[in-house]
DNA sequence: ATGTAC
């Protein structure tokens, strides 16, 4: 709708940036997100910027959105520079979510390359490790990261799907990770220097950006082997893998998206919560939108929210057994309550907005069997990893 | 979401 002059052409200073929220009016969005949006299209060189159904408040920037600019700001991306969902498609033969609970590596364990040098998932990687950076290699990370072990549910484009060689009862492996100390060591290196500034080499900044983007996929492709290995699969290449946390230069202009995944025609994997669906879509968002769509179900709480009020809302077990009948393996208590699906927004409202504005088409839902976000404590988990290690099971 | 300082 809004006409986007060319900046390079653009003669006059700046002109106030357009924001345009994806949400309907019954979907609520916190005004501390929409105030965010607002700061953001005052930055100089800002053109437009696209609120996602999934909005929330973020560190400084809006979580779920895509902001168009002539200027390259490294804050508007953040931290986890590389951040993504991908989807792999895995194959098992017996499915009992408590004897795979158990039996899922520990992924706050990095793989060491000369410890682990005989780990089978190290072949997926193709050759040098982007940027050297080994630290943390193989490890999902915190926060809102995971990797979940999902079953196929409702499909709503059957050719679609078929394309994508997934049908209704296929498992998948869903893995939500970044660039871990990476992107957080490129984001430092700026701020210590511009803060919320512009990049002073933007050439500079995206050659750093790009490693990290690189290296959040590879991540999330050892993670799933590993994770396949562990289950007694082999590992598959993703159907889907979408970054959304990048920036890409598009149209000429600096495209930052922040909790948004691309809306260009490719498919994308929104997250729900560790108690609902996930909806794979088929994403066509417009110039509007600034081609991007919601990247998960949005949280509804903050965190230090989510906490106080999930003590008094959940027992533990509550949220480590799902109403949809999954496990959660979280031996962190405290990230447990944070991540409740009673901190997020509903992921059918969520997708309903998304269908509604013409962003995206739903393909289909996951239903998640186990996600896996840090080791169990207090129990034994491991024993399985060792038995199988000793007796040289999930190697090639 | 992160590494690091408290």
């Amino acid at each position: 709708m809004s006409e986007h002059h060319s900046p390079r052409e653009s003669l006059s200073p700046s002109a106030p940036a357009t924001v345009a929220v994806f949400a309907s009016p019954t979907s609520w969005i916190e005004s501390a997100a929409l105030d965010q949006c607002r700061r953001v299209a005052a930055l100089d060189g800002m053109i437009h910027v696209a609120g996602m159904p999934d909005l929330h408040p973020g560190k400084g920037a809006p979580i779920g959105a895509a902001m168009a600019s002539t200027v390259l700001y490294p804050f508007l991306v953040g931290s986890d520079i590389g951040c993504g969902i991908a989807v792999f498609p895995i194959r098992l033969r017996r499915v009992v979510p408590e004897r795979l609970a158990a039996r899922f590596p520990d992924l706050d364990r990095a793989l060491d390359p000369e410890r682990d040098a005989d780990d089978p998932a190290w072949a997926v990687v193709p050759g040098d490790v982007p940027a050297g950076h080994l630290d943390g290699l193989g490890t999902v990370g915190r926060g809102n990261h995971f990797v979940e072990l999902a079953r196929v549910d409702t499909v709503f484009a059957p050719d679609h799907a078929q394309r994508l060689g997934l049908s209704t009862g296929d498992l998948v492996l869903v893995v939500h990770s970044g660039s871990r100390g990476l992107g957080e060591r490129i984001l430092r290196t700026h701020t210590e220097a511009h803060g919320a500034g512009p990049a002073a080499d933007p050439a500079d900044y995206l050659a750093r950006h790009d490693e990290a983007v690189r290296w959040g996929s590879l991540n999330r492709r050892l993670l799933a082997a590993r994770v396949a290995y562990a289950l007694g699969a082999e590992p598959t290449e993703p159907v889907v893998d979408q970054c959304h946390n990048l920036v890409e230069v598009r149209d000429g202009v600096y495209l930052h998206r922040k909790g948004a995944a691309p809306g260009d025609g490719r498919d994308v994997l929104v997250a729900g919560t560790r108690g609902t669906a996930s909806y794979l879509v088929a994403a066509h968002s417009g110039a509007d939108a600034n081609h991007s769509v919601a990247h998960g179900a949005g949280r509804k709480m903050s965190r230090a929210d989510a906490l106080r009020r999930g003590r008094a809302k959940h027992t533990v077990d509550e949220l480590r057994r799902t109403p949809v009948g999954s496990l959660v393996v979280c031996g962190d208590r405290q990230l447990l309550f944070e991540e409740a699906p009673t901190a997020y927004k509903r992921i059918e409202q969520v997708i309903g907005d998304l269908v509604e504005h013409r962003l995206a088409t739903p393909v289909a839902t996951t239903i998640p069997l186990v996600t896996y976000k840090t080791p169990d404590v207090g129990t034994a988990p491991r024993s399985s990893e060792r038995r199988d290690r000793r007796h040289g099971r999930g190697r090639s």
